[in-house]
DNA sequence: ATATATTAGCGTATAAAATACGCATAAAAT
DNA sequence: ATTTTATGCGTATTTTATACGCTAATATAT
């Protein structure tokens, strides 16, 4: 029995700068949905992984490199894709403002970041998969520290506080925020300083990684 | 471009009773892993769901009726199947003692209950998959009121709460834990008492499906 | 028949965590 | 110089979690 399904991939990339949170689209060249926007994605190649499926066609076409890559849920419904039975695992990602702003610029092929609030129509089943995606980065942040992700290496705490305003959408207490988030150690203070406009200067601080690891081997969790 | 890659389904079925938890597997007929334990699924059909296709193959291969199923994670690394490339999405079940029983007696097929801590040695990557999915068991009751779909119906709270500590795998106050789950508002307490062995009978409870939709709608949210 | 063991069910004291919010500090803007 | 703006630290209060004592209803042993 030859089996008649096919497979892709598709990325769901976030990226965030300044108080808005962004999702990567690219426009489609042919049919079906020619000229409508869509996820980036493709069919997986018979001796690659699906992550390495995913990174390829996220270089092919838009450019991107990805930091952060989880699998999000895969897609099977008969008629999702009205050219055949096209099963797609949808993947979700997440990049930092440098990777961002190359993107944007790159206007070769027709890549584009659209702010999450602002979407345009889209292909296929693609506003069920960014809904999910969107959903799963609300709720995720709240137990893993995936929103680092989002942001420059070394950042001010009024970055990652208004990241998670954001992404929550709604107000949290700037002290509060920040005793919590300095509690669970695995923010390294630097001794650098940034001053954008008015105001007392900011530190930087730096999320450290292998110390958040480290406690979550021992069963100290993430939560705030 | 014809892909040559087939997609099957595999379902990871766990049923409970009385302080052990298990995992439903069949013997495998055929090679590879020919006489192996394996992780009951198969290909999914050109015009079916992927759900339609766990159940069509767990009706098929254990005659088992699935009461909650939920997919747990697509797994697709290229030699994961020694024949050809075959990317597998997992689900995984929860059932009520009921169809626990009804299947432990059928032997037709080499379909076996296992208690998930005396497992055999498994087939393809599934060890992988059934770790996953205890994982993501264990994790989802204290966050989703799932744990109900491994109890009958009306169950003593004793019951409920042998449950949660045979899956969370440590010791839990009997009484705060009724105080919380009964806070919670999402249990019928009915006019009947079940009386097993010694001790004071005890009363029997009912998980009130609709009423949690309704709470979880308002944004209330399941926690213990 | 009576005592004892066993499971169920309720309540209360204490500890810990979340929340609310006051105020000093360091810079830019006026 | 004074005001405005954002940062950074602390403390009181409320809420939630945890620890644990005690009574109730049944089976079982004596």
């Amino acid at each position: 029995m030859q089996q008649s399904i096919k497979l892709t991939v598709d990325a769901v990339v976030f990226g965030y700068e300044s108080g808005t949170i962004s999702v990567l689209l690219i426009k489609r060249k042919y049919a079906p949905f020619k000229g409508k926007w869509a996820i980036p994605g493709g069919f997986v190649l018979v001796d690659e992984s699906l992550e390495e499926a995913v990174q390829r066609e996220l270089k092919e076409e838009t450019g991107i490199e990805i930091d952060y890559l989880e699998q999000l849920y895969t897609f099977g419904a008969p008629k999702r894709d009205p050219r055949s039975r096209i099963v797609s695992t949808a993947y979700f990602g997440l990049v930092k403002p440098s990777a961002f702003k190359i993107v944007a610029s790159t206007d070769a092929e027709d890549v584009q970041w659209f702010d999450i609030s602002e979407l345009p129509v889209l292909s296929f089943d693609h506003d069920a998969i960014l809904k999910l995606a969107i959903t799963r980065l609300q709720g995720k942040i709240t137990y893993e520290p995936i929103g680092f992700e989002l942001l420059d290496t070394k950042f001010p705490f009024s970055d990652l506080e208004k990241l998670y305003t954001t992404l929550l959408g709604r107000a949290i207490d700037r002290r509060n925020f920040r005793k919590k988030m300095l509690s669970l150690n695995i923010l390294d203070e630097l001794d650098e300083k940034i001053s954008k406009g008015s105001g007392r200067p900011a530190n930087l601080f730096k999320f450290n990684k292998l110390r958040y690891f480290e406690l979550k081997a021992k069963g100290i969790i993430f939560e705030i």
